[in-house]
DNA sequence: TAAACGTGGTT
DNA sequence: TAACCAAGTTT
């Protein structure tokens, strides 16, 4: 649809309100058209829905996260009945999602929300980055995903699409700075509702088409006014990513001790645990790990198991 | 600020 | 195949 363009008066390449302008309305448009139906966008979801999305959604794809959390609000539909479940269930049913920590910080933060706030997410910023897990970026998401608040919502998608469309490189910098948190507060619309939609869309955006590698901007709404294609799409020049070793690290011994822990009905001896790893330095220093994370607990007679408490 | 923190699909 | 990538948070 060829809506008016109603051109800002202002000349100056560098105003924001210029740039959102001419990028509020394809995005969303777009959006409208081809956002993905995820269940934590349907309205039935609430808050705590989208809350737990959020936290599953931390450094793991989508796809993987749908079925565990249909059964985790299926099994835990409220704040407090996570809350009264141990800790170590959360941990279970977070399955191979990774980053275990989450679970047993979304419990964290589900017995935080019925104990200091009814039961019920919390609406403000503030109130949800105190919870356990929640961060700049998840508070400012559950709030305006849950609650169509106006916040700048800054995740790896957002970031990477405003710096191609607005900055014009090919890739954000390894840390968020504040150059980004201003471009991505001027940009927001000054409508709560638009606001929330945009954060969305762009964050759609990034994720469908506006993608790391092999990016589509042939189907791209702001192609025409994207920085970095009129540019000729220049490659990253900076620093390379630092790559994320896994193989022999802590972490994968960490990942193996506690697929077993995870798949055992009772507390597990101490030499099963032995099995999943050769090296008893590295072993010992894993499982300690794990147990001052507070994702295992060591019981009497060299037993192990998910914690209860 | 940097490093730790899981897991699996894609290139 | 090794490296990269995926809706980050915490210390």
């Amino acid at each position: 649809m060829t809506a008016p363009t109603h051109t800002p008066s202002s000349h100056t390449p560098t105003m924001p309100t210029s740039a959102g302008g001419t990028l509020h309305e394809p995005v969303i448009d777009w959006f409208d058209a081809h956002a993905r139906d995820l269940p934590w966008r349907r309205p039935e979801a609430g808050s705590w829905g989208v809350m737990v999305s959020e936290f599953m959604l931390q450094q793991t794809p989508v796809n993987r996260v749908l079925p565990v959390y249909e059964q985790w609000l299926a099994r835990w539909p409220r704040p407090a009945d996570l809350a009264k479940e141990a800790p170590g269930e959360a941990v279970r049913a977070w399955g191979r999602l990774g980053y275990p920590r989450r679970a047993l910080r979304l419990h964290g933060a589900a017995v935080a929300i019925t104990e200091r706030h009814g039961g019920d997410v919390p609406t403000e910023h503030a109130q949800l980055l105190a919870l356990p897990g929640i961060g700049e970026y998840t508070a400012a998401a559950v709030a305006s995903f849950a609650y169509g608040q106006r916040h700048a919502v800054l995740d790896t998608n957002v970031r990477r699409v405003l710096a191609r469309a607005v900055t014009g490189v090919q890739y954000p910098p390894n840390a968020t700075t504040a150059a980004e948190r201003r471009l991505a507060r001027e940009l927001l619309p000054d409508d709560e509702r638009t606001a929330s939609r945009w954060a969305a869309a762009t964050m759609e955006l990034g994720a469908l088409v506006c993608t790391a590698k092999n990016e589509t901007c042939q189907r791209c709404p702001i192609a025409a006014q994207c920085a970095w294609r009129l540019a000729g799409k220049p490659a990253h020049d900076g620093p390379a990513r630092r790559g994320q070793t896994y193989a022999g690290t802590d972490r994968q011994v960490r990942g193996k001790l506690l697929a077993v822990l995870r798949e055992a009905l009772a507390p597990v001896p101490q030499a099963v645990l032995d099995r999943v790893w050769d090296e008893p330095v590295q072993r010992a220093r894993a499982l300690d790990g794990l147990v001052s994370d507070g994702l295992v607990e060591p019981l009497p007679g060299g037993l192990y198991r998910l914690p209860l408490t």
